[in-house]
DNA sequence: TCATTTACATACATGCTGTACGTATGTAAC
DNA sequence: GTTACATACGTACAGCATGTATGTAAATGA
């Protein structure tokens, strides 16, 4: 009988989801701190505990492992803002309650380098796109499309409006996060797209 | 007497304007067809007739000469829009006007692919956004300052309203632009746009 | 005309990515 | 349980791109 330490026996899948959480958590950590072409992949997987031959294993590329940080951020983030969406009382409400919780959520310095700044130039716009096209962008034009069903908001076509409503939030969110006067700036942009959202809705 | 080529005399001034303007050629050409990061300098600067001695003197950086482009065609582009512009009878037309001359502009492969696409990731968006104010950003402030000065447009802050609606105009460039049906995209973006726009309108 | 600065070329050092290959661990058949 | 295979990972290597250091030719000014 020997003291040596036995090795636990575990599961391929369990080695496999470990480690990919492993290097996804690094991943996230590293990118939003330093952002994504400044982090060498060597230095991700020695934070995670491995080598790039265990990434590389895993994903196609530097690339592939972004891309499920990305999709993990915006998984998020999306259950976030649908959560404080659907604490209000009509989609009017939610809306304004959304709109919050997502400027709340942008001034994080991951969601902020990783969503906002890097991933539509790492992955490509299309690819970017895509993404949003499951989650935020998803989540708008699910509200919209109701919205509009409830004959609450005026003829517009909802897949463009949902589109540049989308891009002009994420703007604003990165206008205050960059502010010299954050809760000015806040205040500034609320009141643009609160004015504009007003203006959707049908006398 | 030699039948040699002899080498005209000139100065200084005109050898750097010479290989900057071949370079910054050379770069926004190979920049707007594969992007910046795919392109080495190596190929720019044998496109442009010279070496990377060339590039390094006259630029820090890579990026350096990147940033170079994206002002000659942020000049252009500020150029087009304000003659577009300035063709409106008010500043109410000349929007409009406006408007179409950026669409149109924005289908162009290096607009597309160097200012809507890479620049805000290559330069960061603190440096992008300084660019921006000196040229598109700049020219609506000015018009929305003077519209409200005229008293036409509603009270709201012009920086941020000038911000969200210059970041709505380039995502719909960019929409049509990826858009399968560019056409009915671009009607779909204008009539959100459009919508927008007269909202802001004093009644 | 000679010294000095400017414009460029060449050669080099470094760092990062992706791949080829080797090894260890888990898994399934007999 | 042993054998055969698949999966998960480590190591070593090759290629490429950037930036810098250094050398050379052209221009400028005295």
């Amino acid at each position: 009988m020997s003291w040596q330490i036995r090795r636990v026996r575990r599961t391929q899948q369990d080695r496999s989801a470990g480690t990919k959480a492993a290097l996804v958590a690094a991943a996230r950590e590293l990118f939003a701190t330093r952002g994504y072409q400044a982090v060498p992949a060597d230095e991700i997987t020695r934070a995670a505990g491995v080598t790039r031959g265990a990434l590389y294993h895993h994903y196609a590329d530097k690339q592939g492992l972004f891309r499920a940080v990305v999709e993990e951020l915006e998984r998020e983030l999306t259950d976030e803002v649908g959560a404080a969406f659907a604490q209000g009382t009509g989609p009017l409400t939610g809306m304004a309650l959304g709109l919050g919780v997502f400027l709340d959520a942008c001034l994080r310095e991951d969601v902020r380098r990783i969503s906002l700044t890097d991933a539509p130039a790492v992955l490509g716009w299309d690819v970017w796109r895509e993404i949003e096209a499951e989650y935020g962008l998803g989540l708008i034009v699910r509200v919209l499309e109701q919205a509009r069903a409830d004959g609450l908001i005026v003829k517009l076509p909802v897949p463009a409006l949902a589109q540049l409503v989308l891009s002009a939030v994420m703007e604003a969110a990165r206008m205050i996060a960059a502010a010299d006067d954050p809760a000015r700036t806040r205040a500034d942009v609320q009141q643009v797209l609160g004015a504009w959202f007003a203006s959707l809705l049908k006398s």
